[in-house]
DNA sequence: TTGCGTGCAAAGGTTTTGCATGGCA
DNA sequence: TGCCATGCAAAACCTTTGCACGCAA
């Protein structure tokens, strides 16, 4: 099974950047061409999803749902935390927590359930909208 | 503000008992229907939205999101515990743990974030698909 | 030159909306 | 009887697929 080839296209490094530069670290395909647009940039909207796709088969990306739609983001930046989404402004954060990590190895081993850290999202409200 | 009236309609009630008597407790609009059907009871399509749309806004059932889609569930069933959902069967399960109360207390405490324990999947993969 | 990548248009699947009719209280 | 609920059809969304053309290596 060979390698198959890949190019270094023009679409492919604007949509690496973008994610990178992101402030919140993970965006819909529509924030992502919105983003694009106002540097003067346009790609296709399908030219978007492939690319994703092929970024998250090969590990760099991690897709998260979303309401409604995805979210994307780098995985390197996301490998050993969950992330919490408020409900109420609908923003996504990062925790970096020791807790996290044991309560992952607590239900792989006492539940049988391996769990991906980078993959789960808690719901709840955040600081800001609870008040 | 006065609430609004509601009446109590056959699609509402069978919309209820199928909830209630299914088995894993969660279940798509799709899965909703084809279970009626299976009974001889047919309602819409837009109906079955709806009241569950409602039923949620009571807080009397819980949306959550899977692929490509929804699910819905009684709430009462998932008050204190986590769902873990195996992305390799896709099936949703439930886990009862001091744990993760625990890690909601912790992240509530000392992020700031209050958790809704009902409404948070962690994603990963169950000991069944991991062999 | 080769064959992967692009982008448009169209298709697919799920959820929502509009509107006339039906049914609960 | 007065409203709310229903259900059909159509629209709205997000994502995927088909296909001819473009471009990186």
């Amino acid at each position: 099974m060979a390698t198959r080839a890949s190019y270094n296209t023009r679409p492919l490094r604007l949509i690496r950047e973008t994610l990178a530069d992101s402030e919140h670290s993970h965006m819909t395909v529509e924030e992502i061409l919105s983003n694009l647009k106002e540097r003067g940039e346009k790609i296709g909207l399908t030219t978007v999803y492939r690319n994703l796709d092929k970024l998250c088969e090969q590990g760099e990306v991690k897709k998260y749902r979303g309401d409604g739609g995805y979210c994307f983001g780098l995985a390197d930046r996301c490998e050993h935390h969950f992330h919490l989404r408020c409900e109420s402004c609908g923003r996504l954060l990062h925790i970096e927590c020791e807790k996290v990590q044991q309560l992952s190895d607590h239900v792989s081993v006492h539940h049988g359930f391996r769990v991906d850290n980078s993959k789960t999202v808690l719901y709840g409200t955040c600081g800001d909208c609870a008040k």
